[in-house]
DNA sequence: TCTGGGGTCCTAGGACCC
DNA sequence: TCTGGGGTCCTAGGACCC
């Protein structure tokens, strides 16, 4: 077979969908098309909350993830707040991975918006752009498509495809591509391993990807130290694996608008989202084997407390009697800013 | 720039048991 | 009185991701 021909061979590619939640809200309203748009919290910019997504249009203006909705007023006043729509998301979402398994590859979901798709193919590109149309014929939303040898490239490689586009990253121009990037452009290291990765004077890809393992292990710690070498080697053979998603733990939290200073209020809040939960337990049919809670105090400083049930149960009294014990063990002296209910359910054996 | 909500996984120390 | 080594479970916290 001559060089210029293409053998069909496994492909990972990484689908991602572009400002998933702000697509999805100006889809159905289609006025807001080319505006600034802004969603996150309540929608209400003078409240406690961060941005979930920006339209484009909004980043222009310095807008992005995470940024304070205060900030993002600030920064960008004509831009129009939306409050976050759960379900409307999840319908969508549920859209797009159907159509993505409608092209009959392996699809493995990662979130709402993204997903690893296992492709045997000679042509990845031609593949993704069939994925591309797939995708925005059957929910009018715009992905973009990251070519890889392996899920980490492919994880990477989307960023460069950025908006609407594609991008291969293989074992071939991983070095071109990444070696000279901060460690922090890597999946799986964030600031604060970055940070520590400086410490140990790894500030770059190329750098980390050559670092002496058993120092990585020594400061990072024996899984983790040379899990982090491998990423900045690109090199991983995890395979692509569409086996459905099982939760480990179900949580809800709030952050009140105004940190509450009386307990009774704090255990009120604790008896509802307790409620939650149970209600969640029960529609999953997943019982509890662990209750924690989460306390922030103002001004963020954070604490967890957690106990293990007796035996497994779903009763909202169970649930509510176990998160009371455990914020009774807290300090009620200080403020609260937010409190969460949480609880971990055993991984049923099939 | 005063920092959401929902997750996952890893680490490390102490208890406890043999 | 001083003291092994291994294994497992529980708990708190940290880091990361979307």
């Amino acid at each position: 077979m001559p060089d210029n021909v293409a053998m069909s061979r496994p492909w990972v590619l990484h689908v991602d969908l572009d400002q998933f939640i702000a697509a999805v809200e100006v889809l159905r309203r289609p006025e807001l098309t080319g505006r600034p748009v802004v969603v996150g919290g309540r929608g209400d910019p003078t409240e406690r909350g961060v941005v979930s997504t920006a339209s484009y249009e909004a980043r222009e203006f310095g807008v992005h993830s995470g940024l304070p909705l205060r900030i993002a007023a600030r920064k960008c006043p004509e831009a129009v707040f939306l409050p976050l729509d759960g379900p409307a998301y999840e319908e969508a979402s549920t859209a797009v991975m159907d159509a993505l398994r409608s092209l009959g590859v392996i699809v493995e979901v990662l979130g709402w918006d993204e997903a690893f798709l296992g492709v045997e193919t000679d042509d990845p590109e031609r593949f993704a752009v069939r994925v591309q149309k797939t995708v925005l014929a059957a929910t009018r939303l715009h992905c973009s498509v990251g070519i890889g040898d392996n899920k980490p490239r492919a994880k990477i490689a989307t960023d460069f495809g950025k908006p609407r586009g594609m991008f291969r990253l293989t074992e071939e121009n991983w070095s071109d591509v990444m070696a000279d990037r901060p460690t922090h452009a890597l999946w799986g290291i964030g600031k604060k391993t970055a940070k520590r990765l400086v410490a140990l004077d790894i500030t770059t890809v190329h750098e980390l990807a050559r670092a002496d393992p058993h120092l990585l292990a020594a400061e990072l710690g024996p899984t983790m130290g040379p899990w982090y070498r491998r990423l900045g080697r690109g090199d991983d053979t995890s395979p692509v694996d569409a086996t459905p998603y099982v939760p480990r733990g179900r949580s809800r939290e709030t952050t009140f608008q105004h940190d509450l200073s009386d307990w009774a209020d704090v255990a009120a809040e604790v008896r509802r989202l307790a409620g939650q939960v149970a209600d969640d337990l029960v529609s999953l049919e997943r019982p509890a084997t662990r209750v924690a809670v989460k306390v922030r105090y103002a001004p963020f400083q954070t604490h967890t407390r957690s106990v293990t049930l007796a035996e497994p149960t779903s009763e909202v009294e169970d649930i509510a009697a176990a998160a009371l014990g455990l914020i009774a063990k807290l300090d009620h002296d200080r403020a609260v800013r937010l409190i969460g209910v949480r609880a971990e359910m055993s991984t049923p054996s099939r």
